[in-house]
DNA sequence: TTTGATGT
């Protein structure tokens, strides 16, 4: 009897041990590819949220091209970030006609709610960088809408539209590789939804060329633009973004590389007198 | 060829 109960029991011991090994290995996989991957879609690190305040807790979903910190709370991505490269020129996948409910939302984001909301869907991963770059599946996944934020139309077809389109046609010819974290900044005074979606109040975008001596541009751009600005009449630190978002952008930056990068607003060699007023390709 | 959306 008592032999039978223990070779029962030493079979169970040797079972969990099995399913042990399994769950450590896995895992360990799961976390070491995990890893590589936002190495390679975002630079020095994803951002943290300050742990003084709830605003900033979000978790990281992942897309073939990008990462999205969404929040919960918000019901609204926090940040996105990604990586551009030069890429020969090759047509393009066509725009897709609609926008994808995402499954990892908790709460149920639909395009639907949009309508006739006064607020365009307005990509954070671009549709055209991200398919120029990264091909049509990553294409595809911006128009998720845990990629979408709710955006005035000045905002997005004019001055966004202006932005996005000279990261391409200029910063990226004249660095060759470039890291971007976009993203909404909120304020508490202004709390109006679209669906469950919390609308900001401006967007930031952040673009580096990353490298040994990485050079850093932030943009800080309100809701209630006309959408003819200058394009430098938007640039702040990224100090001044980390207070408006209780961010921390770029956690593994060594402090003597951060201070500095962070602290100032420095545009010596980019160029954004010959951009910075040029128009848009809409209205 | 190719950068944003809306709504019929």
């Amino acid at each position: 009897m008592i032999a039978v109960i223990s070779y029962q029991f030493r079979r169970l011991v040797r079972g969990a041990g099995i399913s042990l090994i399994f769950a450590v290995v896995g895992s360990g996989l799961w976390y070491w590819q995990e890893r590589e991957v936002r190495d390679r879609l975002s630079w020095m690190g994803v951002p943290e949220w300050q742990t003084t305040s709830w605003q900033g807790f979000n978790r990281v979903l992942r897309s073939h091209a990008f990462l999205v910190g969404w929040s919960d709370i918000r019901v609204s991505p926090l940040w996105v970030s990604y990586a551009l490269h030069e890429t020969p020129d090759a047509p393009i996948g066509d725009r897709p006609h609609g926008f994808a409910q995402d499954w990892r939302s908790l709460w149920p984001v639909i395009s639907d709610q949009y309508t006739h909301s006064g607020y365009d869907r307005g990509h954070l991963a671009p549709n055209y960088a991200i398919a120029r770059v990264h091909g049509r599946a990553a294409q595809l996944d911006t128009f998720q809408m845990t990629n979408i934020t709710p955006q005035r139309p000045d905002l997005n077809r004019r001055v966004w539209q202006r932005l996005e389109e000279v990261v391409m046609d200029d910063f990226l010819p004249r660095f060759e590789q470039l890291r971007v974290v976009t993203g909404p900044v909120f304020d508490e005074h202004f709390m109006h939804r679209v669906g469950f979606t919390q609308v900001p109040s401006a967007f930031y975008k952040i673009i580096v060329v990353p490298g040994e001596h990485p050079r850093a541009l932030a943009f800080l751009i309100p809701q209630t633009v006309r959408g003819d600005e200058p394009l430098d009449r938007f640039l702040v630190s990224i100090d001044e973004l980390e207070a408006r978002t209780r961010l921390d952008f770029f956690p593994r930056l060594p402090e003597d590389v951060e201070t500095p990068l962070e602290a100032n607003i420095e545009t010596k060699g980019w160029a954004l007198q010959r951009v910075a007023r040029r128009p848009g390709r809409y209205q």
